[in-house]
DNA sequence: GGGTGACTTTACACGGTGTCAACTTGACGG
DNA sequence: CCGTCAAGTTGACACCGTGTAAAGTCACCC
């Protein structure tokens, strides 16, 4: 094994499938799925090699969502909503950042949405990335509870159920796609919604 | 051709075929599509018969949900929202009404889902079957409206997009199957959500 | 009795995933 | 310099589900 390549898989041409999925399923036009042969082709490799790296199509995709949320760091930009001194600014700040982190992985998130009623895997891997978001969710609903802020009839979970349906990706998606609204209507508009059913 | 099967095409298959979809459809665990074998099966047909009444899966899946609506005639059920006084009385009046629906229409409604991505037919019947919901929250906004009840930073188009969004099969389907919600506690948070969202 | 329409059986093409085996290539260390 | 090991390559193939095609059966109706 080569010393640029010691850290635990061989990296370079791993991260490279990596890129090359993610690129194609953000370029990709709903109705043609990104297949094992078009992530191969764009990664400069042999469809098998592929196999070699991902030993199917879904842990690939499951391998993207974890390697977006690294290269995008999604954490980070939770910072500022971490740091919000009051609950509502905090649920401002979440659900700010949380909807302009959508578009960036809209396209990843289409694909695994479409595998998710036919394979466990690809379910698991968008439910694990959902639970992250539902974790925030959680975190603003008890900053508003501490703050007194909550509404009498919700409990912290009623709450963050409630939050993370408006926050879904498939609103998201309607609403900017299907509706044709700008980004910064999206936003206002849900943080609007968002306090109203929380604090309303 | 015998007697009772006069009308146009043959109408006994047939609808042994729709409704033999539908209650797989309605049965089916998530993960395992139904498929033409199975229907033909559950027909008591065998596959090629199928393909004889319907050219393809698609074509079969929109054709259901003609069936459907026929059947369970939602027109009526949304008479009551219809004639209700205000436009808050009909909002809440629709709100149930669609809301109610939805639990009867959710195994078909999956599966239209399931094949939007890669299918055009099955995307056109989803579209179509969605543009009548659209149209009666569009007939509530308007009632909104016509009150004076609308939020002044609303027109009728975004809110009719708004209460569309809130009233969707996927946040419905969150709310109930991924957080465990009860019907009825879903469809008092939804009346609350839209007549805040839309009148707030 | 012959025709017609609904259905059956068998067979097959296609597209996409995933498997397998045998071969090549390059870097490494003895 | 040789052996080996890892990473990739090529080509073939099994499996599934959809959709097509063709020939045969059966009942009913004129």
């Amino acid at each position: 094994m080569s010393l640029d390549a010691m850290s635990s898989d061989n990296p370079d041409t791993r991260t490279r499938i990596l890129t090359a999925t993610w690129t194609l399923l953000e370029a990709a036009a709903p109705g043609k799925p990104v297949r094992m042969a078009d992530v191969a082709k764009a990664a400069g490799i042999s469809r098998q090699a592929v196999y070699l790296h991902f030993p199917t199509r879904a842990e690939l995709l499951s391998a993207v969502t974890r390697h977006v949320d690294e290269v995008k760091d999604i954490d980070s930009r939770l910072a500022a909503s971490r740091a919000a001194p009051t609950g509502r600014a905090r649920l401002d700040a979440f659900v700010q950042a949380w909807g302009d982190y959508i578009p960036e992985i809209q396209g990843m998130a289409r694909a695994l949405m479409a595998m998710r009623d036919t394979d466990a895997e690809a379910r698991a891997a968008w439910d694990d990335r959902m639970a992250a978001v539902r974790e925030g969710c959680a975190a603003a609903a008890r900053a508003l509870e501490q703050d007194g802020d909550l509404r009498a009839d919700l409990d912290v979970t009623t709450a963050t159920d409630l939050l993370t349906a408006l926050l879904s990706v498939e609103t998201w998606r309607q609403l900017r796609e299907g509706c044709g609204w700008e980004q910064d209507a999206y936003v206002r508009c849900m943080q609007r919604l968002a306090a109203q059913a929380l604090m309303g």
